[in-house]
DNA sequence: CGCAGGCTTGAGACCTCTCAAAAACGGTGG
DNA sequence: CCACCGTTTTTGAGAGGTCTCAAGCCTGCG
């Protein structure tokens, strides 16, 4: 398998965001300029901590961020893998406490935009509102196959689900050709995706390359050589899923 | 321990409509006439199946709903369950199909709206969006509580978290008192829930009565007895948990 | 060249599941 | 009131999957 040629990073100062599969520039986000609020976060900084004061809804412009939440003996879930254009709300239900980590996992760029101004920005283009409801609906799908799996599904089931929930979501934005893609997580990541230890994430991941599902190369590449099998491990359908899964354009 | 006396329901007709912890009326939902779409649905019935057309929300007026999704081979795994003045948008990405299954679990009483009407309320009543942020952010927390207990939770620990969060969201409902409640699940429900066997749940749950955590009565009386204990078993802070879990009044 | 972090592999322990059977419960009809 | 039935709960025994601990290797980097 040849390395994949990396894709080049969108643009040092992009003219427009895009939000779930619409894009959207000035003129739509006439509250908001921003290509001022645009950031730049290096590889695993953490943007906000669970229990901290919010305030902030973070969009993905760039990069993988995760939230995770910690258990008290230190034992890490993340509990979404947040792709460009997705948009990150961490407050919880007294309104302004986070109620999770929210960490880059690559460098990434993203905008944060304070609640209040958030809110004028819905109400002001039906447009963007349109988009973040279909973003949350992507998020809301993928965190109930994730759960159906965390909670019923084996090892296999799991890390099947994960590489293809993965694929599906990065082949709109380009990031995935032919079941090719980056994965920029270690097996311990990989593991406080899905549940798992990272020692056990080896064994299983070994199994798909020893049976031909699936192809790594590079430490962070991986193909999905037998798109028809994984999909039977990881009990799902993937045209379906994708439908499910992935906000549609306008 | 005392039968709990069985709460009476709310009222034939009710005047109002909570949503979160907000009452709603007439003149707050202008759009709405609530009192025309209540309707009620006996336990166990199916309001929506994964995969159907959608177009609705709908909200919990009494009784307890659940979501949930199946895997492929039967399995379910409860996603959330439903609490008057929740609400359900099984709405997936692509912005018409239902991402899953939504079941009454008691006698219920809900209303349905059109996604459309409901986003002309929401656009006509700035107090009625903030209710419906709140509860939305409620259900965002308590999902990734959850999941942490899913992913890397004992048995003990994801019961344990369950009986504390319904004991601490049923309390604002005046449903639960000194840890007292009414648990409408069987053994294998609360299994789907956690993600454990019928079997399992039940030794579990044994243990933590043989241990003075919990006393059971009725067949679905539960009292949470040493909250302290059972708090550390699932790894929470209750004050902190209410906090994020529990919507708060205007 | 040496070091740190990540990956791989093995062996054994532990937790949860499966299968199975019996007891308890709740509702129904006589 | 009792007998009957299906469902739910309880308990046991054994199998199986995932975890833990541990060691060795590989890679990238200073």
């Amino acid at each position: 398998m040849t390395r994949q040629t990396p894709i080049p990073s969108q643009s040092a100062c992009p003219s427009s965001l895009r939000i779930g599969a619409m894009d959207f520039d000035g003129s739509d986000i006439a509250l908001l300029n921003f290509r001022n609020s645009l950031q730049s976060v290096p590889a695993n900084r953490t943007l906000l901590h669970d229990g901290a004061d919010s305030g902030k809804i973070i969009i993905v412009a760039d990069g993988w961020l995760a939230t995770s939440k910690s258990s008290l003996s230190g034992e890490v879930q993340l509990i979404d893998l947040l792709l460009p254009g997705d948009i990150a709300d961490p407050t919880s239900a007294d309104g302004k406490t986070a109620g999770l980590n929210i960490e880059a996992v690559t460098d990434a760029k993203v905008c944060a935009i304070p609640l209040p101004v958030w809110h004028k920005m819905l109400a002001a283009s039906p447009r963007l509102a349109r988009a973040n409801e279909l973003v949350q609906a992507a998020e809301r799908s993928r965190l109930s196959e994730r759960m159906l799996r965390l909670g019923r599904g084996s090892a296999e089931s799991r890390i099947a689900y994960a590489l293809i929930e993965l694929s599906l979501r990065l082949k709109p934005l380009g990031l995935s050709e032919n079941g090719a893609f980056h994965l920029p997580l270690t097996q311990q990541r990989i593991g406080d995706f899905t549940g798992l230890t990272a020692v056990h994430v080896c064994r299983t991941l070994r199994r798909f390359v020893r049976n031909g599902l699936v192809e790594t190369a590079d430490h962070m590449d991986v193909r999905i050589n037998d798109l028809t099998t994984l999909a039977k491990v990881a009990g799902v359908e993937p045209d379906r899923l994708a439908a499910e899964i992935t906000p549609v354009p306008d």
